[in-house]
RNA sequence: GCGCCAGUAGCUCAGUUGGAUAGAGCAACUGCCUUCUAAGCAGUAGGUCAGGGGUUCGAGUCCCUUCUGGCGUGCCA
């Protein structure tokens, strides 16, 4: 289905062509000065440079060349803007074929296409923490839109398993209890089935190795525990595996209370099969050369603005690193999958890394020319006084406990209000609390830092997840008092609160398009906003239920049903739900 | 040093190939519930768009420059 704005633009392009003027001139966009116009075209402004006259001149005659039967005002005005209001019924049956369509009309581009997308990062026998957030809400939201596309999309957690945090964890178990089994390399029996340690072992385990990267001594035990790993070591083996069997498990059941799901469970370790006739090959070709000790792949090009290092294949103590296990997990892909786009959402911070990466797989082959890499770096969430989020103690937040906190909040205020009936309390605090914390997450552009504040995202009111979903809330109970409406046809703008609700619905197209192709959720935020402000207005000046003309009442029915299909629809890409009642 | 990103109302942020009067939310103040959920709606107040140059009929938006802040810059991820 098109556009409206390519409709619109359409017929503008046709009057400046039959007025005498070239077409490019005729793009319409949505109104800045909604008190003057729904939408206007300033295309006579640039023509009157060219055609060397003035530009109300022009917009006079293209004016005149529009069909009056779309329009209900066409309006030449100084200094040469046209301005335009949409007939009623020109109107009403857009939305009518918008509500008849399979997703309302939404171009399906991505069909026969697939795109993989990486947006874990989670770190086994680490606990999820704040900073897990944001990739994982943002990565789910896009993944949606892909597939609301036609895209066949793959979303893979990609775990951090496998570098030198293995290493850290193996030396200092090794440290406390030398006496393991797994040190013991002359063991060659079966080892244990259950581990040495616990989740929560494991969980303090890792920062106190960490803490200790700074001793040389230490450091030097941790870089040979992750090679021996890598190069498969027995006993390091089965810890590795007793702290996926712990990990794991736990990862599933945060990622669930999320809504956040992972096709492929897939992680570093994965790619080590791949690792070394790739790096063969790289070295055969010519592509990876040795310097100081480690193999590299050089990526600086010409033109570049920049120091640009290179990217660092093998390290000088012979083990892989993040680009290693980066770079073989495309040619996984590419051999099981063939994308025709990877999109990667981690933190900012790691563009240099992504740039390198990207080079060496597009100039060595790794993938095709035509395979498209995209990094969507995303930016920190910082606490609510804009500094980095710690907790009381100067810890990191757990992402448990920032979600048990949000709901916490908001259940109070669910009990407050008496709406819900006391067993529906903890499902639809869920709800609201997911939709707080991701809306408030995903309002923001993803690049740029934000300030997490659970008592801003969690009001009941503003620009807020809860806000959403009650406007949704609102109109679902009015149907459910109606009866049956789902067959109901759109009916011309009864009102100038009607007209301004179905103008905003049949802005869903460009704007999905928009998040899509720029990678920002954030304006489907931006849009259901603006959406729930329509309805919230429409319903504040409209009595519905109340309406005693039949047709009327049909037509209002119709419309809020449409209105209410479009914000699921959204939320939905969004990675959150309506409740019932709220 | 070099590179990237940011600086818009008291606070948090929008601002779509340069267009008309720079928009929301929060906080403050004022109205509207015997009527479909007031978690709503309407209104008031609040801005030298960091500073300075330039291009243009027109600049928050493009170019140059200065200042401030954040981040990155070969063997962590």
């Amino acid at each position: 289905m098109k556009r409206i704005l390519d409709i619109i633009s359409e017929k503008m392009q046709q009057a400046f062509v039959d007025a005498g003027y070239d077409a490019s001139y005729g793009r319409v966009t949505v109104s800045n000065r909604p008190d003057l116009c729904e939408y206007q075209c300033n295309g006579a402004l640039a023509a009157a440079k060219v055609y060397k006259c003035a530009p109300i001149q022009i917009a006079n005659a293209v004016a005149e060349k529009l069909d009056a039967n779309d329009f209900s005002m066409i309006d030449a005005v100084m200094p040469g803007f046209i301005n335009l209001k949409l007939s009623d019924s020109f109107l009403q049956h857009y939305l009518e074929a918008m509500r008849t369509a399979a997703d309302f009309g939404v171009e399906k581009t991505g069909c026969g296409k697939t795109v993989v997308v990486d947006y874990g990062g989670a770190n086994v026998a680490k606990p999820l923490h704040i900073g897990h957030l944001r990739p994982a809400i943002i990565g789910e939201a896009l993944k949606r839109l892909y597939k609301f596309f036609g895209y066949n999309t793959i979303g893979d957690i990609h775990l951090g398993d496998w570098g030198l945090q293995m290493g850290l964890i193996i030396a200092e178990l090794q440290e406390r209890q030398p006496e393991l089994c797994y040190f013991d390399p002359n063991y060659t029996g079966e080892y244990p089935a259950e581990p040495p340690f616990t989740l929560s072992d494991l969980e303090e385990l890792y920062p106190a190795a960490s803490a200790k990267k700074s001793d040389p001594v230490f450091a030097e035990k941790a870089h040979i525990a992750t090679y021996e790993n890598q190069m498969g070591r027995r006993g390091y083996r089965a810890i590795w595996q007793h702290i996926m069997n712990l990990s794991l498990p736990d990862l599933h059941r945060l990622y669930d209370l999320l809504d956040v799901h992972y096709e492929q469970w897939l992680g570093e370790s994965d790619a080590q099969p791949y690792i070394p006739p790739m790096v063969e090959d790289l070295k055969a070709r010519g592509f990876a050369v040795q310097s100081d000790g480690a193999w590299i792949i050089p990526v600086a090009e010409e033109g570049d603005k920049k120091e640009m290092p290179p990217c660092i294949l093998i390290k000088s103590d012979g083990s892989a690193i993040y680009a290693t296990t980066d770079l073989a997990t495309m040619v996984q892909r590419m051999q099981d999958w063939q994308p025709d786009k990877m999109l990667y959402v981690t933190d900012k911070r790691q563009n240099l890394h992504f740039e390198q990466i990207f080079r060496a797989a597009k100039k060595s082959g790794i993938v095709h020319a035509d395979t498209e890499l995209e990094h969507v770096g995303h930016g920190t969430m910082n606490g609510a006084d804009g500094k980095p989020f710690k907790t009381r103690d100067g810890g990191v937040l757990r992402l448990e406990q920032l979600i048990a906190d949000m709901t916490d909040f908001v259940r109070s205020k669910v009990v407050e209000n008496k709406i819900v009936s006391d067993s529906e309390v903890d499902a639809t605090t869920a709800k609201i609390a997911l939709a707080a914390l991701k809306y408030g997450d995903l309002s923001n552009q993803p690049t740029k830092d934000y300030n997490f504040d659970l008592e801003r995202f969690a009001a009941f009111e503003g620009n807020t997840g809860p806000y959403i979903l009650y406007t949704i809330v609102r109109i679902k109970s009015i149907l459910a008092r109606y009866g049956s409406w789902e067959s109901l046809p759109i009916q011309p703008a009864a009102n100038p609160f009607a007209k301004d609700l179905m103008l905003a619905i049949t802005k869903l197209a460009p704007c999905l398009e928009a998040a899509l192709k720029t990678s920002s959720p954030n304006l489907i935020c931006a849009y259901i906003y603006e959406l729930a402000g329509a309805v919230n207005k429409f319903y504040h000046e409209t009595r519905i239920l109340g309406e005693e003309d039949p047709a009327l009442q049909k037509g209002y029915i119709a419309l809020i049903a449409l209105a209410k299909n479009v914000l699921e629809t959204c939320i939905d890409l969004l990675g959150f739900s309506a409740p019932e009642k709220m």
